[in-house]
DNA sequence: AAATAGATTAACTAAAAAGTTAAATAATCT
DNA sequence: AGATTATTTAACTTTTTAGTTAATCTATTT
């Protein structure tokens, strides 16, 4: 193989290995030795490649946050309805939970530890996700599609659903047999169904 | 000081540090020399009175989700109606959050490692805590009030906004300048008026 | 007040995990 | 092909942290 594509090739499964080793057991919990061995790779490829294990870290909570802002903005045309454009954006947030399984992991970690590893950088793909709710509220009220509404909540509401959802999942599962009817109903359905039902509610909440 | 008491009291700070430093660093991040520290009291006391790390921090969590479910049952009478109900549902849930400043960080934690710590006792407690919404929603659509929805879904909803909302607490004031308007005003407002908004939302959305 | 039992600690050990180094292997260049 | 440069590893050192022990201090009992 050729030196650059072997090089790229390591630092590539060095950083898949840490994310999903830091999703599954944070930051402290994380053992350099597990990394590696996911990666099959020597524990000093890390050391050569990346950095100690706080850069490591970075890296990978940079490499996850960076592209997920931009991403859901470029799904939504301009000319849509404020109604379809809210139903785009949720949908958007749903497909990037989907696409990144250690996203939810990573980040409700993070959020609880005070988001102290929470670069500028991400820092600023955060403030631009969350114009895009604002944005569609602000012009659904000045069309009058919908109440005035604050967007953080709505999107907290979102988010924290979905985060939520995904991350029950093992202890829904475990304790499947004393959930209500309506749980046990909902577990055995996909998130995307869970979706449609928040877009309803939503819709409901927010429409003039 | 009376013996019985000294040893209640070395156990209660043991278990107030414990829960602080689990609460902000995770249970692999936790050093056990720090909870002792915080509570002011040497490493070994913890071991003497309690157990190892682990058996410390079940402790805990058992001390923090235990007494929540029936905390919050116990503030809906009976003959309200179901929007009133709801209310009621939704600020005990608020309550509970503001009460236990800790709740938040552990359990989102916990739901990030897949809640392998979570035990049956606390699982039931969760169950329980899910049939609150589920009975008055399907009291409100017996009595012609609610359309029909999915209460686990609106729980997520409801919950994950407000865990949510108090995480990133310092993530949003961190990068305070660079946030969106609405955003920023929010930012200087309690969590008690997102409370109330998330209660109009919820109810607009559901009203049938 | 002397003896006893329980609370508390300082100093220690053992284990685990992070991080380093020098040597081996593999690709690239002349 | 041989020299050179980059990748990779096995084996090591250092640091951190959980857990223990034996001694000390303090309240209680006789």
């Amino acid at each position: 193989m050729e030196l650059r594509e072997k090089r790229d090739e390591s630092v590539r499964r060095i950083l898949e290995a840490a994310m999903s080793v830091f999703a599954e057991e944070g930051y402290s919990g994380a053992r350099v030795d597990e990394i590696a061995k996911r990666a099959g790779l020597n524990k000093a490829m890390i050391y050569y490649r990346i950095g100690d294990k706080l850069v490591l870290y970075t890296e990978v909570i940079h490499s996850l946050f960076g592209d997920i802002g931009s991403a859901i903005k470029g799904n939504i045309p301009a000319d849509a309805t404020p109604e379809e454009k809210l139903k785009i954006y949720i949908r958007g947030l749903a497909l990037t939970i989907a696409d990144h399984p250690y996203l939810p992991g990573i980040m409700m970690r993070e959020l609880a530890s005070g988001g102290g590893n929470i670069s500028e950088l991400v820092a600023e793909d955060f403030a631009s996700i969350l114009s895009i709710p604002a944005n569609i509220l602000t012009e659904g009220v000045n069309k009058g599609a919908f109440i005035k509404t604050n967007p953080v909540i709505l999107h907290m509401m979102v988010v924290g659903f979905m985060m939520f959802f995904r991350t029950t999942e093992p202890v829904r599962k475990r304790y499947f047999e004393r959930l209500p009817e309506d749980v046990r109903i909902l577990n055995e359905k996909s998130i995307s169904e869970g979706v449609n039902e928040v877009e309803r509610l939503v819709l409901r909440a927010i429409k003039a």
